[in-house]
DNA sequence: TTCCTAACGCAAAAGGGTTTGCTTTACGGA
DNA sequence: TCCGTAAAGCAAACCCTTTTGCGTTAGGAA
């Protein structure tokens, strides 16, 4: 039932925007009950909040080419990829309307993985300026503009973040 | 009315979270009737989606101290500051929910400001490093992690983006 | 002042979302 | 195999949201 609901979910998210959507549509979709539903996550915006932090998988293997440099492209460049895609990108917004006080699971994850590179690598480059100037940029363009989103946009973003002076 | 809905809708958002606040509920807030809410608005989405944007004035006087980055830091601050009141923020994480293909007014009115500043000093830095490299990451902060945005995330962000090699 | 129009209040009705009690199914351990 | 428990289906009832028709009010133009 859970894959039936979450892939339920993730097509009308997509479909009509995560604010038009509702219990009794995901049950149809998902050929399941709506009271089932009730009963398991309580409401809508649980729902939604569950099923949006299970994305982009926490246990898969990171870049490791031994160069910051060259990790961090390929890491930006999954992270696009990942968005670029609607259903994603649509739970992404989803889940902004419900993050709030404590970090939501979402960038945890994104979180965690800066502070890899930045500990593998020796301090270069410090785990703040990851989320800053790559991930913040990527997230804020696939929330509000995500027409900006392009192939050179993970590259650009790494590039001009190593032109810094030291 | 327009004034009484607005002022109901930022209470109960801040409250509640956008999720959970209902077209009644802001009527009987705002003391009017929710019939006059839908035939104004047509549904919650849109009234949100409006109410969010007439936040942080498009007309007030910006920064124009003659200096770039003097202007830069100032404008960040003021955008730093805004977003630190909880109503505002929670105005932004729901209309990140709404926000999709089209450009939300939200952030149009922070790039056309943008688009000003880098004409105004001819070009040394890019629109879009303003949006990727401050506006970005401030937003960012705002709707996952609110409680980064501290007095010198503002300035930390405009010495950062200056520090670059030209 | 009078008329016209647009916006709002009111109340009833329609529709959909949510809750609840009960039954049925599925799974795991005696 | 035979329970016992947990989860899901089902259907009815409940409640809130939304729509709609109509009366009222406020503001502007003749």
């Amino acid at each position: 039932m859970l894959a039936a609901v979450r892939s339920a979910l993730e097509e009308l998210v997509k479909e009509k925007g995560s604010e038009y959507v509702t219990v009794p549509m995901i049950a149809e979709r998902a050929g399941v009950n709506p009271s089932s539903i009730y009963r398991r996550w309580g409401d809508l915006p649980t729902l939604i909040n569950e099923i949006a932090t299970y994305r982009l998988d926490p246990a898969r293997p990171l870049p490791d080419s031994g160069d910051l440099r060259q990790d961090l492209l390929a890491w930006a460049g999954e992270l696009v990829t990942h968005y670029s895609i609607p259903v994603n990108a649509a739970l992404l917004r989803a889940g902004a309307a419900t993050a709030g006080e404590q970090e939501s699971d979402c960038l945890r994850n994104r979180r965690s993985e800066a502070v890899m590179f930045v500990e593998r690598a020796g301090a270069v480059i410090g785990s703040d300026e990851i989320i800053d100037h790559i991930v913040a940029p990527v997230i804020y363009r696939v929330i509000f503009a995500p027409w900006t989103l392009t192939g050179e946009t993970a590259a650009g973003l790494v590039e001009q973040l190593f032109s810094r002076t030291p």
